[in-house]
DNA sequence: GTATACCCTAACGTTAATGTCAAGCTGTAA
DNA sequence: TTACAGCTTGACATTAACGTTAGGGTATAC
């Protein structure tokens, strides 16, 4: 298969799926006309990065579950440890966009939306 | 009063105040030396900066605010409204946080976590 | 007079994940 | 054969919000 071919399949562009070669996260092999080819196992692969990134994964994080996918002696508490990992941050980012959110409900509770110039957003804002 | 003096009272940093003066967030006088001088006034411009960045507003948003808060013919209504685009974008981001957060905890569930190599964290994304 | 700390501008560096472009080869349909 | 679409590498561009460095002037305390 080509590489536009993978991009159809997987969602991704042309450019992403280089750069994940780029990044030793996946190989191709070539044909004689240089072009990149991939069998069913590399389309698995991009697949599952695709997947990965979609979860929320970072490229990097990518990496590293590559890596135990491809490790046939992996253990299984070493991708939880990194979903746990990724679930920790994900929930300090909830909290934190929560917390802002509620600060902002607050305000705008406060304030009449008129056609008047006070608000009790800019007065909270600079006192 | 001097930068660093304006830094500190604010919690920001020198260069990120210069930078907001860099794209006319803000304004400074200059002494005789070309050092920056900062009144009351300015003092209070760069608070309000500072405290609406830890709101979460972007420095565009910031921008905005900011303008407005200068503007004594404002009208709340146009204050409100960028709180209220910011609080959906909130909304949209914690949601979508919440969402691989679901997918995650459910495939943290699911796999052992042991020494062996069966995983269906990555049987998932490989499916 | 010298050490130290502060100020200035200008400009490049950082992070993540591609986007975009240049310049050229390749494959295919009409 | 002439388009035209698709592939290649390589390298610069993008976004946000500053951090950092270079190369200099300035203020102050001893």
């Amino acid at each position: 298969m080509k590489i536009s071919e993978i991009a159809k399949e997987t969602g991704l562009t042309v450019r992403a799926i280089r750069y994940y070669e780029e990044l030793n996260l996946i190989k191709s092999d070539r044909l004689d006309n240089n072009y990149r080819d991939y069998d069913k196992e590399a389309l698995f692969k991009v697949s599952f990065i695709s997947r990965a990134r979609k979860l929320g994964f970072s490229v990097d994080e990518c990496s590293s579950l590559i890596k135990l996918f491809n490790d046939n002696n992996r253990h299984s508490s070493e991708v939880i440890k990194i979903a746990k990992i990724k679930r920790n941050k994900l929930n300090d980012q909830i909290k934190e966009l929560q917390d802002l959110k509620k600060s902002l409900d607050w305000l705008i509770k406060k304030c009449p939306g008129d056609d008047k110039p006070n608000c009790p957003i800019l007065d909270e804002l600079s006192s």
